[in-house]
DNA sequence: TCTGGGGTCCTAGGACCC
DNA sequence: TCTGGGGTCCTAGGACCC
């Protein structure tokens, strides 16, 4: 069986957990730059509010005093999210890490008999050592295991745990949940299948196969099978990442080419970094620039340009000024720019790289990766200590509204100080 | 006035080859 | 005037996820 693990409304729990005051009130947590409602606590859910509101919408509730508002703080995040893995991680034979917030247990070789109390101990645990409330779903696949998880969190008599281990559980669990509700659907392709007579997922595994497969393809009848109990979601790959972005939106808009640039280098650097930390270099280094799309009013332009590396590079001069060539081909003059980004891709090992070329130079690249490596061992607060020419002083993401941030509470002394 | 960020997979169609 | 058929690979864009 699998075991999903899902962090009930994740940034809230994590601004409750240090801060008490908050329990039991609307909160909602927002996004980057303080842009839209990216988390909601119950009460919150209860006040309508649905997520990726802006938050210019939501203000009004919190000049009246009744909804609390943070800004997102993912150091937190990710470092109490660490915390619940590694307790998950102690009772489960194998943990998939799914994302910051959800994972699953792969529970196969433990006596059935044992999962639920197994589990509900697990809750009790995680909610005492971290403060985050989390729900857990049981059944044979992933995805009839994010149906029981459902369960879990909507009905209170589950107490954080229900099962989907017979036929009859599964048949009414499917007909409770409607079709867009199901991992794998989408918003997209749910008014479809309701059109066409289906509106649970009972009525979705209840058509023919082919009936599936020529309306919604192949992905579409791997759900079909998943929610029979069939297996086809791929058991976890430990593979590294194929694609890295770093991207951000401006709280003003910028024209001005030097500014972009300064802005591109810093993204770049950061996706430099990240590529290092894994042991991996890219191959391909893409930039994009998008002015604001909400903005009718103003003529719109979303150029993007990549660009192929002789070798695969992890450096940050490498990284750094293909990204700032790309920039280049792709921005013209005269637009208002509210988002930019760079994404490295064609991913390899750096180990793998040595071996493979003939013909190139590497003594210079072997000195601009001792760079890096220099870079990254002062660098270590996220400020660019060190940082080429081209790149901004301070953290790259400096200049984006963090107006209600709460403090550090788990990663610096000096936060944790002046909290006490 | 104010609207996030970071991923993966699939597919259709074009380029290219014989 | 008449102009094949079949395969692979790559890429861009769409759909989906959290």
């Amino acid at each position: 069986m699998y075991a999903l693990v899902d962090c009930n409304n994740f940034f809230v729990s994590c601004e409750r957990a240090f801060q008490p005051s908050l329990e039991g009130r609307p909160v909602v947590v927002l996004s980057n730059n303080d842009g839209c409602v990216v988390a909601r606590s119950n009460e919150s859910k209860a006040l309508g509010i649905p997520m990726g509101t802006p938050y210019f919408k939501v203000k009004h509730l919190v000049d009246a005093g009744k909804l609390e508002v943070r800004s997102s703080n993912y150091t937190l995040y990710g470092d109490l999210s660490a915390r619940v893995m590694s307790l998950l991680a102690e009772v489960a034979p194998k943990l998939e890490v799914y994302s910051i917030d959800e994972a699953f247990m792969n529970m196969d070789g433990i006596d059935p008999g044992e999962l639920i109390p197994l589990c509900a101990g697990l809750i009790v645990k995680i909610r005492r050592w971290t403060g985050i409330p989390v729900s857990i779903g049981i059944a044979e696949t992933k995805t009839l295991g994010k149906v029981a998880n459902h369960f879990a969190k909507k009905y209170k008599g589950y107490h954080g745990v229900c099962v989907i281990d017979t036929p009859g559980k599964m048949e009414k669990a499917l007909s409770l949940t409607p079709i867009g509700d199901v991992w794998g659907i989408g918003w997209r392709g749910a008014p479809k299948l309701e059109a066409a007579g289906v509106k649970t997922a009972l009525d979705f595994v209840r058509q023919p196969e082919e009936w599936v497969r020529n309306r919604m393809g192949i992905t579409g009848v791997r759900t079909w099978n998943e929610l029979q109990g069939r297996r086809m979601v791929e058991e976890e790959k430990i593979e590294k990442r194929k694609s890295i972005c770093t991207s951000r939106s401006f709280a003003e808009t910028i024209s001005d080419l030097d500014e972009l640039t300064l802005r591109v280098s810093d993204f770049a650097g950061k996706c430099a970094e990240k590529l290092r930390k894994e042991g991996t270099a890219a191959g391909t280094v893409g930039v994009f620039i998008h002015t604001n799309r909400f903005r009718k009013d103003l003529s719109q332009y979303f150029p993007e340009a990549s660009i192929r590396l002789e070798v695969p590079s992890s450096s940050s001069r490498d990284i750094i000024g293909t990204a700032l060539q790309a920039l280049r081909m792709g921005y013209r003059p005269g637009y208002e720019y509210k988002r930019a980004g760079v994404i490295v891709s064609d991913i390899v090992d750096a180990s793998s790289i040595q071996q493979t070329i003939f013909g190139f130079d590497l003594s210079s690249r072997e000195r601009d990766d001792r760079i890096s490596k220099v870079m990254d061992q002062v660098n270590t607060s996220g400020k660019n200590v060190l940082r080429l020419g081209t790149q901004r002083p301070g953290h790259y993401a400096d200049g984006i509204r963090r107006e209600f941030c709460s403090k550090l509470f788990t990663t610096s002394w000096a936060e944790l100080l002046e909290v006490r």
